[in-house]
DNA sequence: CGTAAAATCACTGTTTTCAGGGATGCTGTT
DNA sequence: AACAGCATCCCTGAAAACAGTGATTTTACG
């Protein structure tokens, strides 16, 4: 429960992580003369956000999630886990099904878009701030007709081991299954079996429509 | 000195391109405080900016280059056809030498990714101002390492025709050739053909590493 | 400690891709 | 008329991918 006294008058302390500085720049100007909302610091990368997030206290962090070092998606579920009370907002140019769902599977209260509006932006952290779950116009909609169009199948085998993923990438380079498995030092049929696992994984039938699918899956790119 | 006041047409007029409205915000706050430059506009895709350059004077348009309805390149050639002195600033997240190529080629006058900070932004506006040609320092390296790997080959095969766009495109949904011969009305040596042009082309090595050149020269996706 | 998931390896046989030639007709341009 | 580019078609042989099974070891976790 929380306190009976509501600190309305109080700012909200927000963080911008994005790996693109004039996008922060951007925000935080953006943001400037909003009363009760207060740009205290930026990151650009996961690993940024999470040193930030340990010195200073901060309410609401706005996430990215393509980031270099470390992803919008390890950093949110690194942070949640230390910091309870932390609230985070996804952000990206992606209206897409695995990427909405990732981030909030992960903990994030809030997704945006980054075609959101000045608006919008202040009533996704207002509504995160006072507990709420914000997502936008778009992306609800895209979340909806997902669900509709998914008859509960293919949940189970959504995230790739490791190895799957290195296999993945190299095979997307353009490597074959032989040159993979002197790159991985296993056996050329090992590389096979991973192969043939990612083929069922991203519903593929062949390394076009793997590379193809992994791309929509923004497992690569 | 002439008159007590320098002429305040000394204003450099922009006009800001880019489907993502956040970020036109974000670059419009940003620019506000900053002497002799004016953010007179803005446009959400192509045509939009178009329209904008026909109805009032604009001196540079900082042009994203991926946008709905029409894209950067093809508004900035339009632009720059009807529009001698205007000047285009390509904006792209981006560091990719197809990208600042065909930017370029297209008669952008500087390239910059959203990376960039405040400061070399605003040099980027002074310099195309001015006349001068504007690419960020990571935009310059990319593109020299470019020139130094490439020993003046494979710039003559960059557009791919019709039909191999076809092909390409089933390709990548994981058509067998086979399949794709049935769905073109045409011989299965036809589309061997090519397949094979097409692995030339994009200097891929077999399907997998085709599909990935594709995404990365944004020919599919 | 048990179990499940991941990673490893193996074999067989069919299908597809890939490399390498060569050939024809139809465009539009010079 | 000559030329370049495109689309179409054909053939062969080697290499790789793909389908279908089965199995062992390692690792992670409750």
């Amino acid at each position: 429960m929380e306190t009976s006294f509501k600190k309305t008058a109080d700012n909200i302390n927000v963080l911008i992580a994005d790996d693109h500085r004039m996008f922060i720049d951007g925000l935080k100007a953006m943001l400037t003369d909003i009363p009760g909302i207060k740009v205290v610091g930026e990151a650009l990368n996961g690993q940024e956000a999470l040193d930030y997030c340990e010195a200073r206290p901060v309410d609401i962090v706005i996430m990215d999630i393509n980031m270099p070092i470390m992803d919008g998606l390890e950093a949110t579920k690194r942070l949640l886990k230390s910091h309870k009370s932390l609230k985070v907002l996804g952000l990206s140019m992606h209206n897409d099904r695995h990427y909405i769902s990732d981030m909030l599977k992960t903990g994030a209260q809030g997704y945006i878009l980054k075609n959101t509006g000045k608006k919008d932006l202040v009533l996704a952290l207002q509504t995160l701030y006072s507990g709420g779950t914000y997502l936008g116009e778009e992306v609800s909609k895209t979340l909806l007709t997902s669900f509709m169009k998914n008859p509960s199948r293919m949940q189970v085998n959504e995230k790739l081991s490791q190895r799957e993923q290195e296999v993945l990438e190299s095979i997307a380079v353009g490597h074959t299954t032989q040159e993979i498995a002197e790159i991985l030092f296993i056996s050329k049929n090992t590389v096979e079996t991973h192969r043939k696992n990612l083929l069922y994984k991203l519903q593929a039938k062949n390394t076009a429509e793997l590379v193809n699918n992994a791309y929509k899956r923004r497992l690569i790119g």
